[in-house]
DNA sequence: CAAAAACTGAACTGATCGGTTTACAATCAG
DNA sequence: CTGATTGTAAACCGATCAGTTCAGTTTTTG
């Protein structure tokens, strides 16, 4: 009886939403065609149309498990015992290095252009992806450890501000396709 | 024989190449049919395949012209009469005014959509606009004058964090349409 | 005016797409 | 083993799309 919950509703299921997610996330929505998305994930089309009543919806599908990883890869900032310089500078570098990876520049760019065909998916990707971030520095900020080596006035405002740092020319660059691999340099902590 | 040399092929040329912007600004790439472009710019299929070979050759005519009006549109920055302060204040308001307009906002859009699927175009769009705004910037900030301010050591990664400033948490949302028009406020500036 | 050039509207082609159906095979539970 | 669930392969449907063709109209030009 206990069936480990894991075969929700078919063994395929797995299948279909990884292949989805490496077609949609590399040819965009429209771009995607079903059947090659069938074929990637190794699953009849038939066995797709079993799991997800549409197209939109396997969309988003992916994008919402996507969302689902990004809120959970968020909370490492656990890590704010060291001594604040190194910890912000520590912070910087991993937000910038999820940013900057093939899979995050990809998550980006689909949100980006299919935000406006679909109005949740813009918004549920900010407020998962870099609103809870920029709340989760926030809060990082103003701990009293931080308060004495930093006079910050308004947390929230700082968050954003250190945030602005790290997304700089570097993604531009990755989201315009212009360089194709993250060089490992950073930004410095100001507030 | 003198026409006025803007007859350059034929009268519709124009016609044809706005009604394109539109449909692939809101609509981008795949997105985009020939017909409703057609319809759109009010001329006929055939019209619009005299001028250009084939869809593709649309979509780029299109971008390039407005990577040139992008061009264009940077040096205005000829005000740098005044005040230091005020100047860097009014640089960086008129930069988020164009980047958060509908336009701004659309062209941005469909540039990191398709960029991968035209490689070229990443590469142009991001040397017409964000490049060379920051070299301007850059030229500015090592004006003798403002040495006098603000002392810079590298002058490039001044502007590079300039501009990072003027792209913030505003224009993620506009992009992810979280928010749909500009508030008017804006940045500081630092150096 | 007359001939050339530009434009039109609509029909057409061949391909692709999202989605369905059907007839059959593999898997699994009791 | 049995019967139900789950999956497969391929054909199929109607729609849409990029691009072409063509017979006829408008505009330009000289």
């Amino acid at each position: 009886m206990n069936m480990q919950a894991q075969t929700r509703k078919g063994r395929k299921f797995d299948q279909v939403i990884n292949g989805a997610r490496n077609i949609f996330l590399s040819q965009g929505f429209e771009g995607a065609s079903v059947d090659v998305i069938a074929r990637q994930a190794g699953v009849s089309k038939a066995t797709l149309y079993s799991y997800f009543p549409d197209k939109q919806a396997l969309f988003m599908a992916v994008l919402n498990q996507e969302c689902d990883l990004q809120r959970r890869a968020q909370m490492d900032i656990e890590f704010l015992q060291r001594d604040v310089r190194d910890a912000l500078h520590h912070l910087a570098y991993s937000m910038l290095e999820f940013l900057m990876s093939d899979e995050g520049v990809s998550i980006f760019r689909v949100c980006v252009a299919e935000a406006q065909r679909f109005p949740e998916l813009g918004r549920a990707f900010y407020e998962t992806g870099p609103s809870t971030a920029m709340s989760h520095v926030a809060g990082y900020l103003s701990t009293p450890k931080v308060g004495n080596m930093l006079d910050i006035d308004d947390p929230m405002k700082a968050a954003d501000l250190f945030m602005k740092l790290c997304r700089g020319d570097l993604m531009l660059r990755r989201l315009l396709c212009v360089s194709s691999e993250a060089t490992h340099q950073e930004v410095s902590e100001a507030a």
